[in-house]
RNA sequence: GCUGGGUUCGUAUAACGGUUAGUACUCAAGAUUCUCAAUCUUGCAAUAGGAGUUCGAUUCUCCUACCCAGUACCA
């Protein structure tokens, strides 16, 4: 027991797809094994045959995938569940559907000991015992007392339980609970416990619907063969412990028995109840790590495929329950499987916050480069009809401004650097990549559609006038682009002296030979519009109003100078085409 | 009901008998600014209640309240 190598288990239920509780329980027990350099195992625990849901196992083990934990033993070379004993997984299989033998093996030396016995009750029977005892008033429970008054092989006389064991396969097995025993036991996290047995029930331990051990037989037989030296588990677990104290006992494992670890709860954002996995999408955010499909076609979100980075998922994930001890917050997993320990684990249970999963996954965002993020955004870019072209080819740079090098606006076709340059003015207002796309479209595509937004600057129109001829230029490439035109006060924006001005800063671009970078330009910008004695904000706005389309949004200054004069020039002349009278 | 666990700002948590009870998120105000964000500064806000033990309790003990879990031939 002194040194033997420590060795954890994640041991999920294949009922559906892996929730967010259950990904934290996998986290923890990853950086327990990494940080007493040990081993990390993973096991299917599917004894519930009515439960099992297809495609349940494989999304357990991409979720591992996708949060970068990877188990040391369970999986074989394909990423597969292991079947077959090999080097690496010496206890394959992992699945305990595939171990039935060698649980009955156990439960019959559980009865060879006097810790178990048959039983032989039908469903009907028990039902009417409990609705019998409910009419009292009470609850009944198969225990120490009651057992004497039911069918199993210690009521029924020798020849008889013989017979029955013979001609059917009738029976389950039920463990023996000692009467009056005091268990004492130590977790890791809440310190000493203590039980009396007389409060606790003869529970199956081999199930006769479909001939496969119960969760706690498995369980504790699995953990022994398979040498776990910790159990870290979810704190619904804890009424068990006393069972599991006492089957080691019956077993005569003591001596090997693991430490028990029980985490708090993760619980919903109102702090009732535990989160669960029909919460999903009622409550606005994902519980889970991966979207799932079940197998009846309903859809449950993913953080994945909301937009999380894993290590934003992880770190996040990881703070709920559990702290470095200092007040550090963004933790690499590295730096979490060096940091995690045990002692700073709470008791009491978390309640999920999505507004601070979204920060951390903001923090992460801010830590990536442009030129990585823009590979991160080329399929969102691609998916609002953008395409990508190398840099330099052809007419993509010979004819842009040095400004705006890169971008196609009229075919919108756009360069990886023009991309990382637009990701670089944008990153600040983000919180998941989708949003650099969001935040400011217009780096992109020319504003289309100013009217539908109350910007009225030409006389008024006659509201029954036939519709105006769609400009070629506002061919739609994704309606979507109707998002920048985000206030609805744009009207104030535009203002009659918009005609007068806007031509001169046209000019003004057009002659501006300086250095172009975002503070030189936009410093002789300002001079030359506090030059001519105007009014700086109502020109800036009308300016980005212009070029595009919102009301607020990116400095002038930045736009520019990542859009380039020739485009802003282009825009400019739209927009006084368009809403000139 | 019974059994077990839990309880520090709205949320996540720090303080493992001695602090003006700290930090982060959220929120509010101010600074900055061409707008909106971002950023910076400041602020709001907590030991569930009651008894003990102690020179001294967030911390230890007990009681009460509330919350959670379990109470299946589910895990």
């Amino acid at each position: 027991m002194a040194d033997r190598k420590t060795r954890v288990r994640f041991a999920p239920s294949p009922t559906g797809p892996l929730h967010m509780g259950g990904v934290r329980t996998a986290l923890y027990n990853y950086f327990y094994a990494r940080q007493h350099g040990g081993d990390f195992i993973l096991r299917i625990e599917d004894t519930d045959s009515n439960r099992f849901v297809p495609g349940a196992e494989e999304y357990i083990i991409e979720a591992l995938k996708w949060c970068g934990i990877c188990p040391d033993e369970g999986l074989d070379a394909n990423g597969k569940l292991a079947e077959e004993p090999s080097l690496r997984n010496p206890h394959a299989p992992y699945r305990q559907s595939l171990r039935g033998e060698t649980y009955i093996k156990y439960a019959k030396e559980l009865i060879a000991s006097g810790n178990a016995y048959y039983a032989f009750d039908t469903a009907e029977e028990l039902a009417a015992r409990r609705s019998e005892a409910e009419s009292e008033g009470k609850t009944f429970t198969y225990d120490h007392v009651t057992r004497m008054h039911m069918r199993n092989s210690l009521t029924l006389p020798q020849e008889e339980v013989s017979r029955l064991l013979e001609e059917t396969s009738d029976w389950t097995i039920r463990f023996k609970m000692p009467a009056d025993t005091l268990v004492e036991m130590d977790d890791l996290i809440r310190g000493h416990i203590e039980v009396n047995t007389d409060t606790l029930d003869d529970k199956v331990l081999w199930k006769r619907a479909d001939k496969l051990p119960t969760y706690h037989l498995a369980n504790i037989v699995d953990d022994h063969l398979m040498e776990i030296t910790e159990v870290i588990r979810g704190e619904e677990w804890l009424p068990s412990l006393p069972l599991h104290y006492m089957l080691y006992k019956a077993f005569g494992w003591t001596d090997t028995m693991p430490h028990f670890a029980h985490l708090p709860l993760l619980l919903k954002p109102d702090g009732k109840g535990k989160l669960s996995k029909r919460d999903g999408d009622k409550l606005g955010f994902p519980v889970f790590p991966l979207k799932w499909v079940s197998p009846t076609g309903e859809v449950s979100r993913g953080y994945r495929e909301d937009g999380y980075f894993p290590e934003a998922f992880v770190n996040m994930l990881s703070f709920l329950g559990w702290n470095p001890g200092d007040e550090r917050e963004i933790l690499s997993l590295k730096e979490l499987e060096e940091a995690f320990s045990l002692d700073h684990v709470s008791k009491s249970g978390a309640r999920f916050n999505a507004e601070k999963a979204r920060w951390f996954n903001r923090e992460y965002l801010r830590m990536k480069s442009a030129d990585e993020l823009a590979g991160l955004l080329a399929p969102v870019l691609e998916s609002h009809g953008m395409q990508f072209a190398s840099c330099p080819v052809g007419a993509l740079c010979a004819g842009a401004d040095f400004a705006g090098e890169g971008a196609d606006f009229e075919n919108h076709i756009f360069t990886a650097g023009y991309v990382a340059k637009a990701v670089a003015i944008v990153k600040d207002r983000a919180t998941f990549v989708s949003d650099l796309w969001t935040a400011a479209p217009y780096l992109y595509i020319a504003p289309k559609d100013f009217e539908a937004y109350g910007v009225k600057a030409g006389p008024p129109q006659d509201p029954k006038a036939p519709a105006r001829p769609v400009d070629p230029r506002t061919k739609v490439v994704d309606d979507s682009l109707t998002a920048p035109f985000i206030g609805k006060d744009v009207a104030k924006f535009w203002k009659p002296e918009a005609y007068e001005l806007l031509p001169q800063i046209d000019a003004f671009m057009k002659d501006y030979n300086g250095i172009f970078s975002v503070s030189k330009f936009g410093e002789a910008l300002e001079e030359f519009i506090k030059g001519n004695e105007w009014p700086m904000g109502k020109v800036m706005n009308c300016l980005r109003l212009t070029l595009t389309g919102a009301a607020s949004g990116l400095g002038i200054a930045e736009i520019v100078t990542t859009i380039g004069t020739k485009e802003a020039s282009r825009r400019i002349a739209w927009a006084l085409e368009r809403l000139g009278s």
